[in-house]
DNA sequence: TCTGGGGTCCTAGGACCC
DNA sequence: TCTGGGGTCCTAGGACCC
């Protein structure tokens, strides 16, 4: 059993060739794109805040550069802890507000907000390269994706064809990033952690069990804190451990993931590399500086989120039939409500009425946070589909909701599907 | 570590249907 | 009328990822 997998009676690995699965994930992204537009920053502490404006305490560390890790500095952390542990630069300054003049410049970082739509420019010209590399491309996020690249590559070369889309990358955006490559994604995605940052890890189909069974359980994707505690309680501190159990109590206590757990630790992972579908949700969501309990300042909040999420929604040319809040009390208590409408709309009205009436319970709360979502998204397949009436929209859409007028004008909705949903 | 923002998937109970 | 089994949808919450 050693020896990986063969099932008796069934045909071996080498009639049906491996996959090669690249796994791409730029290092410290957010910095690195500062630094791509701000080079002094280069070889400096760099933290990027999400929520964070200069000279504020607020918000939470997206991406602390490797040199700002060495402070403590981490990703996800609060800004003010951060500040602690690594005065900003601009603190040396007689002249701001933070200034202390016994900070030395070699103790300080640069902080910088969160800028995404550089990031995406950046990121739109390293998918470019990804693309130009791979027959097929799944992005995962801003900074990361997978490749197949089995038709263009043998294993026998593949840390050769790894190298060649670093350097691409390198050389014509000006980012590093790490790769994995292995026969299958999971793998691939330990595989480009293993090494980081600039690094290349290749993971032969020969090489699976090895690779995997040293390494910790938190580091198998979809194993966080809370799994990684009970798997250690279960005395599973290793992926060789799991790969090794009994999965039926595995199964037991996560359900379907413990199935996935198990077999993802042994290497069995037979997901191929497919480009991302529509999405599902969109969202927006603000903290408050501090939890507020006046309805005023939190509805006001409300409305401004659900104007944003069906602008969006209607950019990405999406309608939706469920719309949600979000309010969170302190210290950290996460409340949803949503409502399912009975046919899909593109309404920023209705919208926002529906997330007022959801939010209407939590007016009176201390909240930290509110958000707003769509969800049970459809997209109008490519524009003949509106002429055809309910054609193109299979499923739960009444037919006769969608009528004559809807199918006339596309381009302004509003007015016609107000009235067919006004409840 | 006193906690930002945008997502995905899974689970569990209840309603409802046949 | 007191009751089986299967399926789907809805809602709320939770874990996880970047």
């Amino acid at each position: 059993m050693a020896d990986g997998p063969r099932l008796p009676g069934i045909e071996d690995e080498e009639d049906e060739e491996d996959p090669i699965v690249l796994h791409v994930d730029a290092d410290c992204f957010y910095a690195a794109c500062e630094r791509l537009r701000e080079p002094e920053l280069r070889g400096e502490p760099v933290v990027v805040g999400m929520g964070y404006e200069p000279g504020e305490t607020n918000g939470a560390v997206a991406t602390a550069s490797y040199e700002a890790r060495e402070f403590g500095v981490e990703s996800a952390q609060a800004i003010s802890t951060a500040l602690e542990r690594l005065p900003r630069r601009a603190a040396l300054s007689p002249d701001a507000d933070d200034y202390d003049p016994d900070l030395e410049p070699a103790d300080t970082g640069h902080y910088r907000p969160v800028d995404l739509d550089y990031y995406e420019s950046v990121a739109s010209d390293v998918q470019e390269i990804l693309h130009d590399c791979a027959d097929v491309v799944r992005e995962v996020s801003i900074d990361e994706a997978y490749l197949e690249v089995t038709d263009r590559t043998a294993w026998e070369v593949a840390d050769g064809f790894a190298r060649h889309v670093k350097d691409r990358i390198r050389r014509e955006v000006g980012i590093v990033v790490s790769v994995g490559a292995a026969p299958t994604m999971s793998a691939a995605k330990i595989a480009s952690d293993f090494d980081k940052p600039d690094g290349l890890t290749v993971v032969r189909p020969g090489e699976l069990s090895e690779f995997l069974a040293p390494l910790e359980v938190d580091l198998l994707h979809g194993v966080g804190p809370v799994t990684a505690r009970e798997l250690r309680e279960m005395d599973l501190e290793t992926a060789g451990d799991v790969a090794a159990a009994d999965p039926e109590p595995l199964v037991e206590r996560f359900g379907e993931r413990g199935r996935e757990l198990y077999d993802r630790a042994r290497g069995d992972d037979d997901r191929r590399v497919e480009p991302k579908g529509d999405p599902k949700s969109f969202s927006r969501e603000s903290a408050f500086a501090e939890p507020v309990s006046e309805p005023g300042p939190k509805y006001e909040q409300i409305e401004t989120l659900a104007a944003a999420v069906a602008d969006r929604a209607r950019r990405e040319g999406a309608l939706y039939r469920t719309v949600g809040v979000k309010a969170v009390e302190p210290p950290f208590e996460v409340n949803t409500r949503e409502r399912s409408l009975p046919g899909p709309i593109d309404e920023p009205e209705l919208v926002e009425e529906i997330a007022r009436e959801l939010f209407a319970e939590f007016e009176r709360d201390p909240v930290r946070k509110v958000g707003v979502r769509v969800a049970n998204l459809e997209f109008a397949a490519a524009d003949q589909t509106s002429l055809d009436g309910w054609a193109g929209t299979p499923g739960d859409a009444d037919p006769a909701s969608r009528s004559d007028a809807e199918a006339g004008d596309r381009s302004n909705p509003d007015e016609e599907q107000s009235s067919l949903f006004d409840f």
